[in-house]
DNA sequence: CTTTTATGAATGAAGG
DNA sequence: CCTTCATTCATAAAAG
């Protein structure tokens, strides 16, 4: 009720001077992509919850069995910007990890914007960029260090005591059949939203 | 969802000669906006609808604290390693959105306990949830703001950087309240999400 | 082309 | 509040 105004706001734009003006921004379209996919996400997974309700109780109150509606309009159109992330350069990514090797560790706000700086004159980079890979080289030299070195006080009956986050999910999707819902139909209900964009971004 | 604003910012280079450009005339705006309400709609109801149907026998789909799992795991019998932070439900986080762009913006202690009471009927939260989402929504709103500055100079019709699009959602739906809810949902929303969705992704 | 891996980015929570 | 950390998500790149 709030953001549709803004979209007309934007509209005012001279609709029939030139068909070739973005009547949403970036940032409105990805929210509406998200908002959507999450809706999408949400009533197959209740689908699928309803489904295995139906089975076991017949409570076939709500006809739904055939709803299943595969969001996956032929892929082609690819309109909506999708997504993209930064990759470092070769130069880049040298710099940085020597930056890391030798620096204090400490990221350090003002670093990041020499940093950036100084990068740029190497390709793209923000500020956000250098500041996020920082963050994940530390963590992650830090993780692997970690789980190189199980410490070997105890008996290692804890085999998934240290690198179990990644491992685990690995499992699970193993078993957790990627592709469609019929494994974990509302295992995700409540959390992982986000996760079927491609529903709307058909990127193929 | 809300960090778009980066990426939006690096698009522009990375994807500049490409020329992005969606188009969509008001009115399919309109349709659109409708959709995704009429969406919110019925899957809210829908969720109600299973809650109740379940309500006997969902009781393990909750673990301890704010984990949200689902307990119609049973293909496979297998112990999902439960979450250890809370993840808000596309329905929490919808309301907790709306609310962060309208509310006063102040989280205040007795809010919290309200709106945390609201929202643990869609899910598990507590009231640290909800103090820690607001802190950090502000945050990154405010950080992100900032990134994204450099970038707005014109004095066109400023359009606010921190808008957002969870708005039409499943509250006003008491009143929208699309009529085949109970009867035949499903059709009805396979159907018109099929066909609606075109417009954010026109097959080609 | 499909699956796997590496890694940039998002985000809940903790510390100060 | 602001900064930092840990974990998770999503996707570019690599492998098959």
């Amino acid at each position: 009720m709030v953001n549709v105004m803004e979209w007309q706001k934007q509209q005012r734009w001279q609709a029939n001077e030139m068909a070739y003006v973005k009547v949403m921004t970036d940032e409105q379209l990805e929210t509406l992509r998200k908002q959507i996919a999450v809706y999408a996400t949400i009533c197959e997974q209740l689908v699928e919850m309803h489904k295995t309700i139906s089975a076991h109780q017949d409570l076939a109150g709500i006809r739904m069995g055939n709803v299943y509606c595969d969001p996956l309009f032929g892929s082609g159109g690819h309109k909506i910007a999708s997504r993209q992330r930064w990759t470092p350069t070769s130069m880049q990514l040298q710099i940085l990890e020597r930056m890391f090797e030798q620096g204090t560790g400490t990221p350090s706000k003002e670093k990041i914007k020499e940093i950036a700086a100084e990068l740029s004159q190497h390709g793209q980079i923000s500020e956000t960029n250098v500041y996020n890979w920082f963050q994940n080289r530390r963590a992650r030299s830090k993780r692997k260090q970690q789980s190189a070195a199980p410490s070997s006080v105890n008996g290692e009956s804890e085999v998934e005591t240290e690198v179990d986050s990644k491992d685990k999910k690995a499992k699970a999707d193993e078993f957790l059949s990627p592709p469609s819902v019929s494994a974990g139909p509302a295992d995700n209900l409540g959390f992982q939203n986000t996760s079927n964009l491609q529903y709307l971004n058909p990127v193929s």
